[in-house]
DNA sequence: ATTTAATAGTTGTACATACAACTAATATGT
DNA sequence: ACATATTAGTTGTATGTACAACTATTAAAT
């Protein structure tokens, strides 16, 4: 069976889902590699919420990146052996740790901009910007069918 | 389209489709244990071709799941622990190992159909068949575009 | 005020994935 | 025929995810 036939009997939502999320996962990883970074995609999903809001607690980022709270414990762990953030108590709520980027975990973050560009034009080819937002929507409202309990 | 944009925008669509996965991988599990089943999604992926092609190879079930090879070693390990198949070495390739189902793992498999079905139902809820149509043709697009070298 | 709830985060376990390196068996080239 | 390449599958290592159980801290109830 070539490839080609086996894509074309995936008909099965599931599978799709997967597939595309592990080809993304992985290409965005070689681009990174290629540019001699190193950063896996869901490190670097953790990453855009502590860019964008200074000082986040781990809570906020778990929403943000819509991932379980082990997850986020265990990616800020990577990321704090890579040097590239830091775990800061709060000093009034002492529950609550605030992750902050170091210089180079900021440094990282602009060094990996364009080779997130480059991974969206690869994902993106071919593809209208209209299918690109019933694909936003669809999946929108598949996480939101499932988040709650609505069975 | 700024830089800033082009993130949100590729962030999103990672992040949607990880989500996605994520959620419907959590559902299906949950479904299948209120049913008092124990079988995950990519137990319940790699199944399916093993049931469809009597016999196939575990090179031919990879691609078929469109999985790496060592993902396929190991869930087969997990389905052989759980006596729902077995590999018998091929009688004339002896590096190929042929995975059929045990009379355990068809029964699980025709358990598991309806809660399959339930959990299809569940992630469709209030999207239309035009747009599943699109999300299947996307992800597949998305999918080709970075398997094969289209950099 | 003291008990009880909820919250933020961590840890242990089991499973899934990617990559590289490996074994064993078959195919190919000359 | 023999050396070399290719193929099928496994193993080691690192990362990510879900769930449950856990600690520590703060909030709420009465």
């Amino acid at each position: 069976m070539t490839e080609k036939e086996a894509l074309q009997i995936h008909i099965n939502i599931g599978m799709l889902v997967g597939s595309a999320h592990r080809a993304m996962t992985k290409r965005f990883v070689q681009n990174t590699h290629k540019m001699g970074l190193d950063i896996s995609l869901d490190q670097w999903m953790v990453l855009g919420p502590i860019w964008k809001f200074e000082g986040t607690s781990q809570k906020d980022i778990a929403e943000f990146c819509l991932k379980d709270k082990t997850s986020i414990t265990r990616i800020i762990n990577t990321l704090e052996k890579k040097n590239l953030v830091v775990r800061v108590p709060d000093q009034i709520d002492h529950r609550i740790k605030r992750v902050v980027l170091t210089h180079h975990g900021k440094q990282l973050f602009q060094d990996v901009l364009p080779v997130m560009e480059k991974t969206r034009e690869e994902v993106r080819q071919g593809i209208s910007d209209k299918e690109i937002e019933t694909l936003k929507k669809v999946l929108t409202r598949i996480t939101y069918n499932l988040e709650n309990d609505n069975s």
